[in-house]
DNA sequence: CGATGCTTTGAATCTCGTCAAGATGTGTGG
DNA sequence: CCACACATCTTGACGAGATTCAAAGCATCG
């Protein structure tokens, strides 16, 4: 409590966020009085499991995870986390999960207590808090259908598309692929191995291509998206 | 719009139910007014899938399911309902989800407008509602994580729990399960037939038994929540 | 230019899915 | 109350897909 980040600069609260869509000018300097920046490096635990849900953050630039270790160091990644996404909004007492930069990341940090008092003011604010909740449970809702139903090949193009989405600056040609393949096999459900094989298996089927393990392309967009289809 | 259900009996809006905890008698009275009791047979859909999100229920007695169906026929089980559930909530104009009664069933329902409107003048009404979204996600994240990181049986026991947890009248000695053994695979992804073979796993373990497909027992509790924890 | 860590590939094993048959329960009508 | 029919559930044999264990191939970085 001593110390608080910087004060975060108005424009940062790009309106690409949820969060701060259809905010006028004034709202957002208002809402940038209570955010601070933190500014952090890669692979840094924002969140710990069982810690406090006092914070929430908005990611404005970089790429983070949300994850569930178990205690006999199983970890399943709950989701990642993308600019404009956002996290913490929890309502019950300790975080059932911890989040964990995966590249350096720019966010924005309130206290929970401000936001929401903020919002008690701001309508558009508070229905931007609720949209944001609402994609929060569509994504894990999706994902339950992924893993509940999918193979691993098809798991593997729906996190292709949902990288294509929600990536900045992604497109069908370059994806630059954050995490790991552990990373994605603990989101996915699959082993490391799994992963390389299932990889190589859409990329002679001329679905995908990797021209380094960190880069992605998406040849066959319509294919990809036919398999990943979570409804 | 025509024909509208039955008024709610204020008593009926048991504070057992999460929505309507710690709730004076007044505003009780002040939400009867505005719901409405729908009495339903077993396998009667509430919402479809792709319907217009702008109806909510509370589940005041039996027990239904949230299912997204895929074009190819393909369905996953998101979730079960029991008592004191509550569904709908959503914030996109579309449902991603239909729900379907599996007993007969007692649910209180609302027009979404006029519960959040009510929800403006009740703080505390406004809370609950909030409680009953982050019980909603956390369960979705335990979902997760079963179905991420969990092997068949294991994924029984995680069911087993959640039913003795969630069930009213439910004991260790006897859990009646509402649902089939298709439903219980299509929940925790899995065919008809591992469900089959792990529950008959389990009773030979001698965790659990089934003194008829639809009954329950768990006979050894601490070792059914070892291997059902989802953390 | 090695050294390290990550990724890919290979072979064997195991779990789960598929197909098929048989058993058990439930409900109906005689 | 019994017998039959239907649906659900269970069990078996086999095969496919994923995991495990092991080794080899590639980046990246000092």
């Amino acid at each position: 409590m001593s110390k608080r980040p910087a004060p975060v600069p108005a424009a940062l609260l790009g309106s690409d966020c949820v969060l701060f869509h259809a905010l006028a000018a004034a709202d957002l300097e208002r809402l940038a009085a209570i955010a601070r920046l933190r500014e952090i490096g890669a692979q840094q635990y924002l969140f710990l499991q069982h810690s406090a849900g006092d914070r929430v953050y908005n990611v404005i630039s970089g790429t983070a995870m949300v994850e569930r270790t178990a205690g006999d160091g199983q970890r399943q990644i709950l989701g990642f986390l993308f600019p404009g996404d956002f996290v913490g909004l929890t309502h019950s007492d300790h975080l059932e999960y911890s989040v964990k930069s995966l590249t350096p990341a720019q966010l924005c940090e309130f206290q929970r207590r401000e936001l929401l008092q903020e919002a008690e003011r701001l309508p558009v604010l508070k229905n931007n808090i609720k949209q944001v909740g609402a994609n929060v449970l569509a994504r894990a809702l999706d994902q339950i259908y992924v893993l509940g139903k999918k193979r691993a090949h098809e798991r593997l193009c729906f996190l292709c598309l949902q990288l294509l989405e929600r990536m900045p600056g992604a497109t069908p040609q370059r994806i630059d692929l954050p995490m790991t393949r552990q990373d994605i096999g603990d989101y996915l459900g699959l082993t490391i191995e799994t992963v390389s094989r299932s990889l190589a298996k859409l990329k002679k089927a001329g679905l995908i291509a990797t021209p380094s393990p960190q880069r992605l392309q998406i040849l066959d967009l319509e294919k990809t998206a036919a398999l990943a289809s979570a409804q």
